[in-house]
Formats: structure tokens, sequence, C-alpha cells
DNA sequence: ATGGCTCGTGTAACGAGA
């Protein structure tokens, strides 16, 4: 079973894309994020009839995110219950007896944004729902746009990204929290190429240059950890003509 | 030194992203 999730940027823009991207990998779950759709728009009928059940919650202009499936969903939750918020950034869904859960963790602009202790109270929020989960899923997975970088090894420029936001302190205790519950970054399970990440800047050619950061994540269950047989970003998609900023990272999970 | 690009909105710039 392969797992995905994509940060999409507009799936009105890249709809093209992500069903050619399907039709090319043989992907059982993915999670989109950023699909800057109202539900009413969103094209249900397009991505069933390439073969996926979906739910999605979404709004207008900003966020909203999307699960897509070969076999039936359940169990549908959208946004965190401990954590009001009119932003769409959550949508979980039981599929095939794994617990997914699709995020679109706020970017927080920068550290003396009203938009960072929002994006911090969103993450302890999260840990705290995502322990009540967990609880009762040991098959489970989580994962999206984390906007945050968990490690120097994870950008293109430490020195200059130092202290800004994705790459801050309180930032990285807040990921490293997650992970403490009992998730793994299915990424570094394995061996990987230095310089591996999952987004770059429209700007500057940070893609040609490589100028990227690794904040799209698979945090993965112990029980889904002794499944999972690979982990890779799939570069490919950031290649196309106007392609998403982000580009599909891909776990493998044993049956 | 600054901004660089790509979205949505709405039909001109501008906010937001990261």
């Amino acid at each position: 079973m392969k797992i995905a999730t994509w940060n999409v940027n507009s799936l009105k823009v890249r709809l093209p894309q992500v069903l050619q991207w399907l039709a090319n990998n043989p992907i059982d779950i993915l999670c989109l994020q950023e699909t800057k759709l109202t539900d009413d728009k969103f094209p249900l009928a397009e991505i069933n009839a390439a073969g996926y059940h979906v739910v999605f919650s979404g709004q207008k202009t900003y966020n909203g995110v999307a699960i897509l499936a070969r076999t039936a969903i359940s169990d549908v939750v959208k946004n965190n219950p401990l954590f009001p918020d009119e932003q769409q950034r959550i949508i979980a869904a039981t599929i095939n007896g794994v617990r997914v859960v699709c995020v679109y963790v706020p970017n927080g602009q920068a550290l003396d944004s009203d938009k960072y202790p929002y994006k911090l109270s969103w993450l302890a929020s999260l840990r705290e729902w995502v322990a009540q989960e967990m609880q009762t899923h040991s098959k489970f997975a989580i994962l999206g746009d984390y906007n945050i970088a968990p490690k120097d090894e994870d950008v293109h420029d430490p020195v200059a990204w130092e202290g800004q936001v994705l790459v801050s302190e309180p930032e990285r205790s807040a990921l490293q929290n997650l992970l403490d519950l009992g998730l793994h970054d299915a990424f570094r399970l394995f061996e990987q190429a230095p310089k591996s990440y999952s987004w770059w800047d429209y700007r500057q050619m940070g893609f040609r240059l490589n100028k990227g950061l690794r904040i799209d994540h698979i945090l993965l269950s112990n029980e889904l950890k002794a499944a999972c047989t690979a982990c890779e970003i799939d570069k490919l998609p950031r290649k196309w003509e106007q392609p998403s900023d982000h580009t599909p990272v891909v776990a493998t999970l044993a049956e």
C-alpha cells in the first residue's frame, strides 16, 4: 500500500497534474493540502472517475484539505475537535483499518506575526487530539504540510534560515512533541540522499538551484513504522509545467 | 538593499504563501 501527501497550491489549477500523477503511480491514499476550493466547487466527479473515493473540507481562497483513497473511507472528522477554527486545515478518516490524518499546519508567516502564536497553539492542540486518537488506533498515520523543517539537514541554507519561521526552535519543539507520542518521520527511517527537500521557492530558480526545505512529512505510529518499507520524495511533478511549489512524498507500507 | 514567483480575488493591485 502506498500512502502519499501533496500540497497542490490550488486544486483548481493542479487537478490535471494530480490525475496524471495518480495515473502514473500506484497510490492507494493521497492527502492533499491547499485545495483553495469551497466544497461546492470540489472536483468530485473527476476524482471519482479516476477510481478514487474522496472526502474534503474546504473554504474560499485559503487552506482546504482532502483525502483520496482507492478503497472505502469511513469515520470522517473535519478539523481538530479540541481547537475550534474557521480555517479548514485538517481532515481525518479511516481507510483499510488505518487512521489517516491529513494536516495543513499554519505557516506562521514570521516570528513577530500574530500567525506565529496561532501556529504554536494550533500544534499544541493537535498534539492533544492526536494523543487521544492514537489510544484507539494503533495503525495511525498523520501526513501533510507541516511548515516545519525538523533539522538543519532539511534546510538548504541553515545559516540564512537560522531563527526564521519554519525552522525556529519552538516550531521544531512542537513537532518533536508530536513525535514523542510514538510517531516516526517515515522519510528518516531510510538512507536518503543529502539535500532532500519537498518544497522550493518559485523565485530565484529555487528548484533548479535546489534551494529547498523538507517541510512535508509522513509520520507513522509504531505499528505502521514496522510495516514501512520505503519513503521517497517524488521530484518529478515539480519539473512539470506550472508546478506546485511542493512535491509529493510517498511511503510504502507492507500489507 | 530590495525583491524576485504563483496563487485567488476580480478584473488592479494586493495579501498570502514559505
